[in-house]
DNA sequence: AGCGGAACCTGTCGGC
DNA sequence: TGCCGACAGGTTCCGC
């Protein structure tokens, strides 16, 4: 499911609601996020602690807890956190709840079982946050940082944007919405990129990921807020998903590729 | 160093 | 109806 938005969007709501909140005990249904931790080593750990902060970092989320302990969690495909009222049983895709004080429960939901959970003791010594490119949304990412990246690699630029070592949190479906405002094409190589390209790229990146911030990420099938409303980016998408249908800026039919084993989508006729 | 491909899991959808 | 393949918002590992 979520790209930066999206976990943009799961933060802010975890923010309002579990920031401050005690985990009165954890429950694992389902040891696969957790692995290879033990699902009562990890129940233990966490009993009695405070949520001191929940903040983001690319498409990971950081819950931290009394001095040096942090949950790190990614949500891969379709992971999901949804915080409700005391439930009695879980759903059949639940595969951890955090009982929390004034009788209300995080729960952490994935279909696929692709997303991981796992405890650290410090962000810096971290090699899963350590080895990630710049936040996309701060001022680190700019020309030169790119020209950088992009210099002795053969990769096309849809590639690079996906790439989480160089720029993190650009996902599938932004990539395509990113290259087609750019009116760039995913093909293009990205060393023979211009400044002037680059500089587009940057802009519209920054443009698109704060829309979709404002529309609450993207809703085409999983993706849920925590109160499982859907978000409303979906509505604004110009090219991904649309195979066949006319380009909203020059009617010529959206294209559907395969790159890197994964959908790209866009107009041949005004990404050049 | 950096690339492509397979793997990790479960579900849905379309074609035959 | 049932079976089969393709596809799904992501990352990691392995071999070249």
């Amino acid at each position: 499911m979520p790209e930066l938005p999206e976990v943009e969007t799961v933060v802010r709501g975890l923010q309002e609601t579990v920031t401050g909140r005690e985990i009165t005990s954890v429950k694992v249904f389902r040891d696969t996020p957790i692995a290879p931790l033990n699902p009562k080593t990890f129940e233990k750990r966490l009993a009695g602690r405070s949520i001191q902060s929940v903040t983001r970092r690319a498409k990971y989320l950081v819950f931290q807890f009394d001095p040096g302990l942090y949950l790190l969690a990614h949500l891969r495909m379709t992971g999901k956190f949804i915080v409700s009222p005391l439930i009695s049983k879980p759903e059949k895709h639940h595969r951890v709840w955090f009982f929390l004080d004034k009788d209300i429960v995080m729960v952490f939901d994935d279909m696929r079982c692709f997303g991981t959970l796992e405890l650290i003791e410090s962000l810096t010594d971290c090699n899963k946050l350590r080895l990630l490119g710049v936040e996309p949304l701060s001022s680190s990412l700019t020309v030169p940082y790119l020209k950088k990246c992009i210099a002795h690699s053969s990769s096309n630029i849809k590639n690079l944007l996906l790439n989480q070592t160089k720029i993190a949190g650009i996902g599938n479906i932004y990539a395509s919405e990113i290259l087609f405002d750019a009116q760039i094409s995913p093909l293009r190589q990205g060393c023979q990129l211009k400044a002037k390209e680059l500089r587009k790229v940057i802009d519209s990146t920054q443009k698109i990921l704060t829309t979709a911030i404002q529309k609450n990420g993207t809703s085409i099938s999983d993706f849920r807020r925590i109160d499982e409303q859907t978000g409303e980016f979906q509505n604004f998408l110009n090219v991904y998903g649309k195979a066949e249908q006319p380009c909203p800026r020059c009617s010529v039919p959206i294209q559907r590729i395969v790159q890197q084993q994964r959908s790209s989508f866009y107009c041949a006729s005004c990404q050049q």
